[in-house]
DNA sequence: ATTTATTTCGAACATTTGTTCTAATATATG
DNA sequence: CATATATTAGAACAAATGTTCGAAATAAAT
């Protein structure tokens, strides 16, 4: 019947921080676990820090935080249609967020929700979802995102036939179109996102 | 000069949270946004609550919450190769995790890498993660996850030719299998996640 | 300029809370 | 059983913290 008390206290600290948004305090955790002393549980708090499993700050109220969880993702906004004038990632534009491992987390990430099928053969359908990296410049062979005429974004192949640049689509029945001064790079695709 | 005390004040909030993983105490507020006085704090505070932008206990110190920074979405496990006799989500399986939207989230979600390019036509490459849910029996016609001899998953269209049914490849150099009683249906793909 | 509303300050107070120390109790070990 | 080790309890303390109230300062409105 007597289940481990460092393991009892974590796991209520855990679910205190994911359901309540903030750390119990060592009373409440004393409460809880049916410790009658404020030192017993200081006693095992020490003891989970010293393995690792938690974190504190002296002296500081409910700052107790489990370094398991940690959120290990952030989210960057998906953009839907680009309002004329205003720019890419302007609020307006914003249609919802997706969520990325934070370790490819950068500020330069944005998604975008493809309409059409024009990169159908890339694996990348209507109305999938593409994250950017506006800080990585397309090369040749990648496949990467586009303004045209600063007003409509597309995602194609860039490649260099002879000495011309050409958006390229994987799909047949679409043109190869040349990169002229309406065409902008705004960044490489990095990952994609489906609802099936 | 003078920005708006109460943003300021939210920002730094959820700056904390995010960063540090606990709410600020009204005196650490203070300090941050210039303000000598405690009351000064509350004051915008208590209008920042009214607004229902964050919420506190009373007399509990830290338990400032964003209203706005509830997570959005909720991980679920990736599962790699799956160790003989080990039960599909077993600890052991699992290779990582992936983020989903909250309000599609379940806990019969879970994630599969994929091996190999049979779904290739259907827009599912190698090395792709899926999302299944186990609490969805796929159809014909779905895309779904199958467990062949209890040791392997496979993820295949569904369909009943005549009167048998067969797992079905989306990419001609492969053929049907027929499902026989060594086929557990897993459950349905709903999602898809890939690296570029 | 006068009035009104908004914002800030200061200080005092009551709790909450973390910390520490010693002793008691339980559990394991030889 | 005797001894060591791990766990719990109790109490007291200092510091951190939220709360409250009245007044001062500032900005906005009339």
């Amino acid at each position: 019947m007597k289940i481990n008390k460092q393991n009892e206290i974590l796991k209520f600290i855990q679910y205190k921080i994911e359901n309540e948004g903030y750390s119990p305090s060592i009373r409440e955790i004393a409460e809880k676990v049916n410790l009658k002393s404020t030192s017993s549980v200081q006693y095992h708090l020490d003891n989970l820090i010293k393995k690792g499993l938690l974190s504190k700050k002296p002296n500081q109220s409910r700052t107790l935080t489990s370094n398991k969880l940690i959120s290990t993702f952030k989210s960057v906004p998906i953009v839907g249609e680009i309002a004329a004038g205003a720019p890419l990632l302007a609020e307006e534009n914003k249609i919802g967020e997706i969520s990325v491992p934070q370790d490819k987390f950068s500020e330069n990430l944005f998604a975008l929700k493809i309409n059409g099928d024009s990169m159908i053969d890339a694996g990348i359908f209507h109305e999938d979802i593409v994250v950017i990296d506006k800080g990585v410049e397309p090369k040749n062979g990648d496949i990467g995102a586009f303004m045209i005429n600063e007003t409509e974004a597309t995602v194609k192949y860039l490649d260099t036939i002879g000495n011309k640049r050409y958006l390229v689509p994987a799909n047949k029945i679409y043109e190869n179109q040349e990169i002229t001064s309406n065409v902008q790079p705004i960044g490489k695709v990095v990952s994609l996102f489906r609802d099936i």
